[in-house]
DNA sequence: ATAGATGCAAACCCTTTGCACATTA
DNA sequence: TAATGTGCAAAGGGTTTGCATCTAT
């Protein structure tokens, strides 16, 4: 895992010298958590450090907000805010007016909604802001503000796993619907041997998230960060459900597969490219690749089942490239 | 329709004064289309009169978003803008940093998920923000913007309109393939009555449908303003689908109607509500209003299907309170 | 030696405000 | 007449910048 000088070396632009102050500046910076506006990170400055002035810091800000060190947001109060991107995701925003505190969140569910609606107008885009404004469930209550939650990395952990779970759940389930539906033996053991495989790769997930959660107890609890409900539905689940409507046959049953692997695939693989360096990072990109594998798999069966009805002379429809 | 003129005066606080200055400049501002600064509200405020201080506009801002005539938008310029609400319902906002053009749009998808978010976090919501920063489709083309689109206004009746069609078209289906199920004689002459009191409205609302685009053909092609994938799915095709699923009996399907058509009736009500004065408000609430009809007479007929069942010794299940 | 970093104070931009004056109910 | 609205200029907050000075490469 990166530690925070490992990520500012990342960053540091090439023309740019070394300095004393700003590294007080950026180190300080990077300990903050949540949005701090300017003038707080010149309290928390000065408190380490002598005298930097207020100018150096604002360019500082500049500084790292164009090297990716830090990101620069804007709640509508006149004033920016920044947050720091070291093993911080970027997210969207629950904006308590009262308290003025700021819960973060993603949702896969909103965002793929966004790019449909920038696709419809053929829009480009580069950066969402989703800002939620209201009054949080400790102000409604009259319940004084909690306790910093544990550092969003390992909540953002916690959710990359539970939604591969919940991922390798559902295949799990289309893989055991597929073996006992499929015609031929030879499927079955296919579907039969990744349904295995799925449920090997769940409990090692399992296995992993149990360790999270006995690493920081308290991670169980915390609330979703990564909301991802149309993502499992939209892959693995959609699939089972078809396979059960049409009464596939073997071989539309491998397509399928393939074409939810795939999706699967192609889902980790965008988020957790878009991610900056975190553990949940990690873990998308992992899954990515398992998915990946599987997809490989069940092309290589699909091909030589086509080969085998050829040859055997058992093609029922037309041969089609996939 | 409501004129520029109602609508202010409906919006006019009561302690408030009138004034000729300020009438010039909401008169002014209601004539602008898109998100104008307050410096551009001044330019165009000398253009009509006299010397209207830089102050008074201000204040005249300020006074109209209080009075709910205009709305205050931040896009993280270090500056805000200022929006009319006249016909013209909150949105998001895509907005291109190439051309500064912004584009607007409301999907019930986004606004379905965002108030699933709040409520896993017991958040009470006042206002969501949504900005989708990228380039345009003019802008990458390198072509000039685009003209001006026709009053938002039509395009959300437009769409309120598409989105009341396509629920009732899936109604339409849920109704004819429950009649097609249907065991009993008087549960079939239901649903078919049912399916028929759908077509007629859908045609209906497809002639209002023409009515609106023969009066402006432009409006058709202009883009999606409402997004409502899931709300359709969510409605009548769902219920659909649990009819084919389930074999249902008379009775559930009954069930299922009133689920779906007050769920309807819910959700075009509840958006019907939220928007300010417009033709696309109108239609939600009439349709919403076609719902709950609908729902009443099923919840009549469940009651004296019940009824029947009961007297005729009929009774398949143990009687449960609707 | 030279480009980049820093401090200071002034400038900037957008917005709000105090106060005297004008206007409306 | 009493409460509001208006103009002017000044103040306010947040942020940027010009310029002389310092410092890392």
């Amino acid at each position: 895992m990166q530690s925070p000088t490992e990520f500012v070396e990342r960053h540091r632009p090439s023309g740019s010298r070394r300095s004393g102050k700003r590294d007080v500046i950026v180190g300080v910076f990077l300990e903050q958590d949540g949005h701090i506006s300017p003038d707080q990170l010149v309290d928390a400055v000065r408190a380490r450090d002598s005298q930097i002035s207020r100018a150096t810091i604002y360019r500082t800000l500049q500084w790292m907000t164009e090297a990716g060190i830090a990101r620069k947001v804007d709640f509508g109060e006149g004033r920016f805010r920044f947050e720091h991107a070291y093993r911080h995701p970027r997210h969207f925003h629950l904006i308590c007016r009262r308290c003025k505190q700021s819960f973060e969140f993603l949702s896969s569910d909103i965002e793929s909604f966004i790019d449909e609606v920038a696709q419809a107008r053929a829009f480009q885009v580069e950066e969402s802001v989703l800002q939620i404004y209201g009054t949080c469930e400790a102000c409604r209550a009259g319940r004084p503000a909690e306790a910093a939650s544990p550092r969003i990395d390992s909540v953002f952990a916690r959710d990359a796993l539970r939604m591969a779970i919940a991922t390798e759940r559902s295949g799990l389930t289309f893989y055991t619907r597929a073996a006992k539906i499929a015609r031929d033996r030879r499927g079955r053991t296919l579907f039969e041997r990744m349904a295995a495989e799925e449920r090997e790769h769940l409990s090692k997930l399992e296995a992993r998230y149990r360790e999270l959660i006995a690493a920081d107890p308290s991670l169980e609890a915390q609330p979703t960060f990564l909301f991802f409900k149309g993502a499992v539905n939209g892959l693995f689940a959609a699939g089972a459900d078809e396979l059960t409507k049409k009464g596939a046959g073997d071989r539309h049953a491998l397509r399928i597969g393939i074409r939810c692997e795939r999706a699967s695939h192609r889902f980790f693989k965008r988020y957790g490219d878009r991610f900056e360096e975190s553990e949940g990072k990690r873990i998308f990109l992992e899954f990515a690749d398992e998915e990946r594998e599987h997809c490989e798999l069940l092309v290589r069966e699909y091909r030589s089942l086509r080969e085998r009805e050829r040859r055997g002379g058992t093609v029922k429809r037309r041969p089609r490239t996939a």
